[in-house]
DNA sequence: GTATGTGCAAACTTTTTGCACTTCG
DNA sequence: CGAAGTGCAAAAAGTTTGCACATAC
C-alpha cells in the first residue's frame, strides 16, 4: 500500500520542470532524482549527501535554492516533523503520514476510503468561518518490527 | 468551541511542576504562564518577548532549556508548523489544528465526535505493523473574516 | 544574447551547550 | 547542604543571501 516507490523517467522529470517554466539543469535533475529515490522523506542534508556521490561539486546553497523553487512550483512538498528540520516529499497526491516515535521514520499512508469519510464528515459539519483546502493526518505511533 | 482559554491558577501551575518532580522556579512559572496566556501556539521567541516585559533578566538559553524540560515531562507539547520554527501548545487534551495558509495562525480544533469516528475507523481497519498512539489532523485552509 | 541558474563564502536565525554561579527543597 | 536550575556567551545546526561567473534556451 506504500506509494514511496515513484518510478519516474528522466524524460518525465525533464517535462515536469519545463511545464513549470523552470530551466532544466543537471542540479535540478539530480535533486529531483534524489527525492524520488530516497524514501522516507529526506532532509536537505540527506539530499545533499546523496547527490554528492555522483555530483560532488554541487553547492549547498544551490540545493536549498532548488528545493525552494520546486516547492514554490509544486513539484515537491514540505513535510512537517516533530523536529525542527524540514523534510521533503516527492509524492503529490493526497496522503497522510505515519510517524514512528522511536525511529523518526515517516511513511506515507494512502487511504481513499478514509479521505472520503473525512470529506463527508466535514461537509456535513459545515464549519463556518474556515474554508478547508486539505486535511493531512499525522498518525503517531510505532512500527512493530 | 475554542479551548485556547486556559484558566490556570498559580497554585495549579506550581502543583503541575511539583508532581513531575521539577523544582518550582520563577523562570518556569513565568514560561508556563506565558504559554497559557499567549494564544495561537507561541514560538520560543514569542514566549521570550512576553516574559521579558515582567522578567527582563531571563536568559534565552534558559527558556529553551525550560521548554525542553516541560515537553519531556509532558506539561506542554510541540506543534509542527509549515515553517521551520518550533511552536508550543499548553493544551494537553487531544485536539487538532486549523492552519491558516494566509496568516500562519494555528487554532485548536476539538471534536470528540470526529475522534470517535477515527478511532472506530482504525480499529476496524486493524493496521498490522503499526501501533497508533495518537492522531492529529492538520486541517489546512483559510479563515474567512 | 539574455534571463535564469549556480558556486561560494559570509551572514543570519534558531537552538544547544559548557561552565561558574545561584536557588530550591 | 546538595542536587537541580539559571545566566551568559560561545558555538552548533540549518538555512538564506549577495554577487560574480556560467549555462539553458
Amino acid at each position: 500500500m506504500s506509494i514511496n516507490n515513484i518510478k519516474m523517467t528522466t524524460e518525465e522529470i525533464r517535462n515536469n520542470l519545463t511545464q513549470k517554466g523552470l530551466k532544466v539543469t543537471p542540479q535540478r535533475m539530480a535533486i529531483l532524482e534524489a527525492i524520488y529515490n530516497l524514501k522516507n522523506h529526506p532532509t536537505a542534508e540527506n539530499i545533499i549527501d546523496y547527490i554528492k556521490q555522483m555530483h560532488p561539486n554541487i553547492a549547498t546553497g544551490t540545493v536549498y535554492k532548488v528545493l525552494g523553487a520546486l516547492v514554490d512550483n509544486q513539484l515537491i512538498k514540505k513535510v512537517t516533523s516533530e523536529k525542527d528540520i524540514m523534510r521533503y516529499d516527492g509524492v503529490l497526491e493526497s496522503h497522510h503520514h505515519l510517524y514512528c516515535q522511536k525511529t523518526d521514520l515517516i511513511k506515507d499512508y494512502v487511504d481513499e476510503e478514509l479521505d472520503e469519510l473525512l470529506q463527508k464528515y466535514f461537509e456535513k459539519k459545515n464549519m463556518q468561518g474556515f474554508k478547508i483546502d486539505e486535511i493531512v493526518l499525522q498518525i503517531k505511533g510505532t512500527f512493530n518490527n
